[in-house]
This record gives structure tokens, C-alpha cells and sequence, in this order.
DNA sequence: CCGGTGATGCCCT
DNA sequence: GGGCATCACCGGT
């Protein structure tokens, strides 16, 4: 159970997005714990990247400008927030990894309450199991899943205190593809999933 | 929703 | 003109 270290970050953002696949999310909240395995994410690689919030140094993209292995939050369509890791070797001037889905694992209940996912609440979903995959499989479900908001925003990942990442136990196979929801860079292959993994998104 | 952008306006100099 | 504040609008990892 080991948090990954700045190292581990201070590498190139598309490497640590795929190498972020099958490590442990854990956002401790309430004196729980909330753990999902990462599925899913995105490289953005700032300066080069015209798609991402970095390619152009603002007061919000400043995160990613700034200390690697540490949180950059935004919100988005007036409804959720997106989390992402800010990561990058030392050739590269900004950079982002965006989790786009993770597995549940711990704290499953918790959960499905902050997501409304309660059967009385969702009737018609429950009464098809699968509606469960909902849960997380996607950048803001996932946030709203794990009670992830702004207040979390620039928090020191490396740091084993309310929100940071665990060392995968294993490898697994992964897929390569291009980013969801661009408009810009759509041609680059920086979205990365674990392979047969059905808690991805889409 | 809310940050980025471009337009507008005001005042200094 | 140029620096800065305000504002409306737009579009979103």
C-alpha cells in the first residue's frame, strides 16, 4: 500500500497516464475511506497540446504549470468536476493526466449515495444490474462518486493524507485511443484503458 | 456554472 | 496611445 512518489510523476505525461492504469485512487472523507482502481485516463500535454486548459498559461491552468504529482481541478458544464494529475518530465513545460473512470472497490455504498444511486431513487435503473456501472465511469461521476471537488484542487497526491494514489499491484493489458470530447488534437492517441475492463467510460 | 476572450470605456500622461 | 477595470458572450478534457 505504498503512495506513488514525485518520481513517479516527473516522467513524460503520456507515460504516467498509461502507467496510472490499475493504481488505486483513495479519497479518505468523513473517516472513510473511498478507494476505485483507475480504468481510464487522458494525457494532456499543455503547452504542445492545443487541447488542454495548459496550452495557454491562465490562472486556472496554473496548476499544471506547477509541482508535479499534485491535484488540478476544474468544473465543467456547470455541473461537475473533473480530476486530473498534474505530471510531466523535466523537457515539458505543462501537463495533466485526467482519470476518467475508475472501478469501485472500497466504500461502494458511500458511493452510490453521493451519485444518487439509491434504488428508491433509481427505481428504473435498478431494475437492471448493469445500471451500477454508472457509477463511476466517467470524469465527473467519478468526482461526484468520491465527494472530489474544488477544496481538493492543488492537494499534494504524494502526500498520504485525504486524497492520493496507491502503486498498482499488478500490470494489465491496455488500450490506446483517441481522446473523448476534443475538439482540438483529436488525432493524437493519448486515451488509455485497461483492456477488458468494463468500468471504463463510453 | 464560470473562466477566457474580446469589446468598451475611462483616465492618465 | 496604453494600461486597466468592467462586461457580455460563449463554450466546455
Amino acid at each position: 500500500m505504498s503512495v506513488l512518489p514525485r518520481s513517479f510523476y516527473a516522467r513524460p505525461t503520456v507515460q504516467v497516464a498509461q502507467d496510472l492504469l490499475g493504481c488505486f485512487l483513495v479519497h479518505e472523507i468523513n473517516g472513510k475511506q473511498l478507494i476505485g482502481k483507475i480504468v481510464e485516463t487522458e494525457a494532456y500535454c499543455g503547452s504542445i497540446d492545443p487541447a488542454s486548459h495548459a496550452y495557454k498559461k491562465t490562472p486556472r491552468s496554473a496548476p499544471m504549470y506547477g509541482s508535479v504529482g499534485h491535484a488540478y481541478i476544474y468544473f465543467i458544464y456547470g455541473n461537475h468536476y473533473c480530476f486530473n494529475v498534474v505530471a510531466r518530465s523535466k523537457n515539458e513545460i505543462a501537463g495533466g493526466v485526467l482519470v476518467r473512470a475508475v472501478e469501485p472497490i472500497v466504500g461502494i455504498e458511500i458511493m452510490k449515495k453521493n451519485r444518487n444511486f439509491l434504488p428508491s431513487a433509481r427505481p428504473e435503473c435498478f431494475a437492471k444490474a448493469k445500471c451500477i456501472k454508472g457509477i463511476s465511469n466517467g470524469p465527473g461521476k467519478l468526482t461526484q462518486a468520491f465527494g472530489i471537488s474544488k477544496d481538493c484542487n492543488q492537494i499534494d497526491l504524494t502526500k498520504k493524507e485525504k486524497l492520493y494514489i496507491i502503486k498498482k499491484e499488478r500490470s494489465e493489458p491496455i488500450i490506446t485511443t483517441k481522446r473523448i470530447g476534443i475538439k482540438k488534437a483529436t488525432d493524437k492517441l493519448w486515451r488509455f484503458c485497461i483492456e477488458k475492463n468494463e468500468w471504463a467510460s463510453k
